[in-house]
DNA sequence: GGCGTGACTTGAA
DNA sequence: ATTCAAGCCACGC
């Protein structure tokens, strides 16, 4: 029995991204069992303005900040992403997949 | 209660 | 190499 649904498997890996990194929603996804399920996390992360999840670590598998028009400003995302030293160029992450932060890799 | 949308990903043509 | 299509499941109307 699990007590812990879905969307706060998200937010507590979410909330595991270690400073200055980034992980996809895929990621996410597939560490939690449900790989093809990537919109899913996506859509938890509409809730995540609720919870303390710094959804602006969380980008699209190519680095993309997809979601930074979810966030209050326009590029509020991106200004926190440089303000932990990560460079954001046109929406998207620099050297991203040397920022990339892989939970299923990372947490084992 | 059905249909469409959505912060995505992967695979096939 | 790029482009198209399908899959996943919850929420809103």
């Amino acid at each position: 029995m699990e007590e812990v649904s879905f969307f706060d498997k998200v937010y507590d890996v979410a909330r595991l991204i270690p400073y200055g990194r980034v992980t996809s929603y895929g990621a996410i996804a597939k560490y939690l069992g449900a790989a093809r399920s990537a919109r899913m996390v996506g859509w938890a992360m509409n809730n995540s303005h609720t919870k303390d999840v710094p959804a602006h670590r969380v980008v699209n598998r190519v680095g993309v900040l997809t979601g930074k028009h979810h966030f209050e400003g326009t590029n509020l995302m991106q200004q926190l992403l440089e303000n932990e030293g990560v460079k954001v160029e046109d929406n998207q992450v620099v050297d991203f997949k040397n920022l990339f932060w892989d939970p299923a890799q990372e947490l084992r």
